[in-house]
DNA sequence: GTTGGTGCTCAGGATGATTTCAGGTAGAAG
DNA sequence: CTTCTACCTGAAATCATCCTGAGCACCAAC
């Protein structure tokens, strides 16, 4: 599941098989998919379904994935067109038709592929549709495996990381030494709890925390991060 | 074939032989192609022919090929204009006459020499006619093989062909050694994990990446394609 | 055959991460 | 104030990961 609520994705193609196999992987993944079985349904489609991204096979009766792409790109709305051209389509002419097209995948083509080439253009185009959950000052991207401190990244190590991640979600919950090495460390880690200590203060160093308001000590029961 | 759609080229040349074997020639690769028989002439149908690329050779009646050069760049349009100069001419005044023009093919040449070279000027000039998918400093061409980073193309292998478009199509997103095998490898591949660190150096050499700033190592984690 | 390019492995060194330790500091209880 | 204890801290020691240069096997082109 790498796909974002809230991105909705028109697919157009001739072929029921293909539009029902993208049809479900796609919606398996997040995204709020249309179809359209060809070019002028697609348009028609697009005008009130308003997607982010829109995938059209170029050999479509009623009119062909290049047309509709053109109509598209000419409302000047924001919208990223991947097309599907066949390999056996002769090369120049295939060349000719997905001009003007974001990005285009020749069939036949990986599911994961095209996962990627949306994910590619989702972050070409809709920047702010995609990464991490904003909490408090802080803000979790784990597809960038970072996290950002008022909107500075932090550099961590695995470590490092995946404490601050167990602090910020509990954020405004103790959390014992033991509760910590279990959740972060692995209940089967046979050290000291003081590797804990150890890393909580690399934290602070790192986040600036020199009076200890945001990770807070609670002598005798643990840690609590506070995000007032 | 190697031209695109899209792309015009002007041809002026008064030897009517040279002429028709190179329209012939470019036009067999896709290009669109005009021609002319004198450097007045070339002027003329640049007007309204407007190409992105003019060949001219250097002799001409009317008015010599750098005469035309430098009207044709008085413009301020952007136009790309490569000479041919024939090879029993001074070598200093070749180097003369062709200041101003961005590129010039000594005669005799091959036809693929000015294929190379008119390629070169389309990278260079016109990015987007040509094909592919661009994506941050990098442009994807799946039809033609190759991946351009920064307007040249990477002479790359098989493997790390696949493994920088994996890259870029996930830019900015953490892919861990063990994706990346799958992904680029195949999950059948039985070999070591180390194999991806080397390719991933051979990648940042030919990117000039030594810094490692553009293919980042998450230590522990995998590895991240930062775009801009 | 020879050459050159590619894919892969290996071993060492470099770099960074993890853990331990020993001493210092500062709340809490009496 | 004293004492006890939990926590803090800096550095050292250990450990893991990653980088790198070299080398071998394979295949295709010449």
């Amino acid at each position: 599941m790498t796909g974002e609520k809230g991105v909705k994705i028109l697919l157009a193609d001739d072929e029921p098989n293909i539009l029902q196999f993208l049809e479900l992987g796609l919606a398996g993944e997040g995204y709020e998919v249309c179809t359209a079985e060809n070019g002028a349904e697609a348009l028609r489609k697009a005008e009130e379904f308003r997607p982010h991204i829109v995938i059209l096979d170029i050999m479509m009766p009623e009119m062909n994935g290049f047309d509709v792409c053109r109509k598209l790109k000419e409302r000047a709305e924001n919208v990223a067109v991947i097309m599907l051209s066949a390999k056996d389509a002769v090369d120049d002419r295939v060349a000719g038709l997905t001009l003007g097209a974001d990005d285009y995948v020749v069939k036949p083509f990986s599911f994961e592929e095209l996962l990627a080439r949306i994910q590619a253009r989702l972050r070409n185009q809709f920047p702010n549709l995609l990464g991490g959950v904003e909490i408090g000052p802080f803000r979790l991207d784990e597809r960038r495996g970072e996290i950002l401190y008022r909107t500075e990244a932090l550099a961590l190590s695995p470590t490092e990381y995946g404490l601050l991640k167990f602090l910020v979600l509990n954020h405004g919950i103790v959390l014992s030494k033991t509760k910590i090495l279990d959740s972060v460390w692995g209940y089967q880690f046979g050290g000291e709890e003081n590797i804990v200590e150890v890393y909580i203060r690399s934290l602070r160093d790192k986040l600036g925390d020199k009076e200890h308001r945001l990770i807070r000590t609670l002598r005798g029961a643990g840690y609590r991060m506070d995000l007032s």
